[in-house]
DNA sequence: AAATTCACTTGACAAAAGGCAAGAATTAAA
DNA sequence: TTTAATTCTTGCCTTTTGTCAAGTGAATTT
């Protein structure tokens, strides 16, 4: 069972808001379930999820030149999941977004987050406040990417995002940490 | 000295609003200069500039755990310069923002930018909008270093920011694109 | 249950990049 | 203009990571 009030204290822990306000904006997600390697978003689709994780574990790639499968990113519990160019710009996406494990949470769309910015000013510090967030860790990742070695990474990582390690086959994690699976392999062995 | 109409040429760029509402955004805009090697921000301050670079070169630093300089970013003309998490957090900075050569713009306060975006709707699709568009820019800059090897890290900022290789040093460039200056000396000497 | 596919591991070798140090070349300072 | 700093280049050698290919084991299909 979806379980709304988990997205009110999201909502609450992003921003300070009322209660009220907080349940209202919770109240206009829609409760949606995506199965084990179903697709959020396919290539070539024009993104309309803006999409609260409540449980599960989610990732975006796409294939490069060479038709290799790169994992751009992964999505863990508690966080919003979408595909920032493709949502805002409303242009077609070049990436997949996929459940790995079985996911649950709340949508909505585009012209419904727009509503709701306009309706509820409160929640457009939400939206800032997500945006912001998001973009500092994608910073903050690329940070970690230039300035440490393949093994300091997948040590990273191994703080940061134990469920990834766990769920997330070996394959995914190579080409999100920028290694080959072979390397990523010897890593491991290592530790 | 500082031309106030292309901050307004900026503005109608990013956004679809009226020439009136352009210019009474920009007009609440201070114009700015910065010498050459000097500081837009330094490490432990709030930042409280959101700026509009109209000419010069940037760039943002840090140091890292051995103490070494890292180049974060570059910032080119006609673009916003802003530190994202000092600055919208309202949190002490842990970079620097640097005049690479002299530079001129427009800038506002964190205060001033909230007053913008309570009076002026139009500007929070322009705030919204740079947000996403330095997002984007910084997840394609993550993709780039996981999938490219350094030469073609190089020979991407050859085509996409020969400015920055005219105007800043070696080893800023080094340091940005992950790699030592021996590397990077090397590179260059191959093409 | 056999066959097929998929995920991961491992070995041998090659390529990419780093570490260190010495030396040019350029720029800034005295 | 001479000296001093800084910036960049280069040689030698090491470490890291990649490539290719073979092999194991598990899971899925037929």
């Amino acid at each position: 069972m979806n379980n709304r009030e988990s997205l009110v204290n999201f909502i609450l822990s992003v921003v300070k808001i009322s209660k009220d306000d907080a349940d209202q904006i919770a109240n206009t997600f829609h409760p949606i379930e995506i199965e084990e390697k179903d697709y959020l978003l396919r290539e070539n689709e024009v993104s309309d999820d803006y999409f609260y994780l409540e449980s599960g574990l989610m990732r975006t790639f796409l294939f490069n030149l060479e038709g290799e499968e790169i994992t751009i990113d992964f999505f863990t519990e508690n966080n919003i999941v979408f595909e920032i160019t493709s949502f805002f710009n409303r242009v077609r996406s070049e990436a997949y977004i996929q459940a790995i494990t079985k996911c649950k949470g709340f949508r909505i769309s585009y012209d419904e987050l727009n509503t709701l910015f306009h309706d509820k000013p409160a929640f457009r510090d939400f939206g800032r406040a997500i945006l912001v967030k998001e973009f500092i860790a994608s910073q903050s990742r690329n940070y970690g990417m230039i300035n440490r070695t393949a093994k300091e990474r997948y040590q990273n990582l191994l703080m940061t995002g134990p469920q990834i390690l766990q769920y997330a086959p070996l394959k995914y994690i190579a080409s999100y940490l920028g290694v080959t699976d072979s390397t990523l392999s010897r890593l491991r062995k290592k530790m």
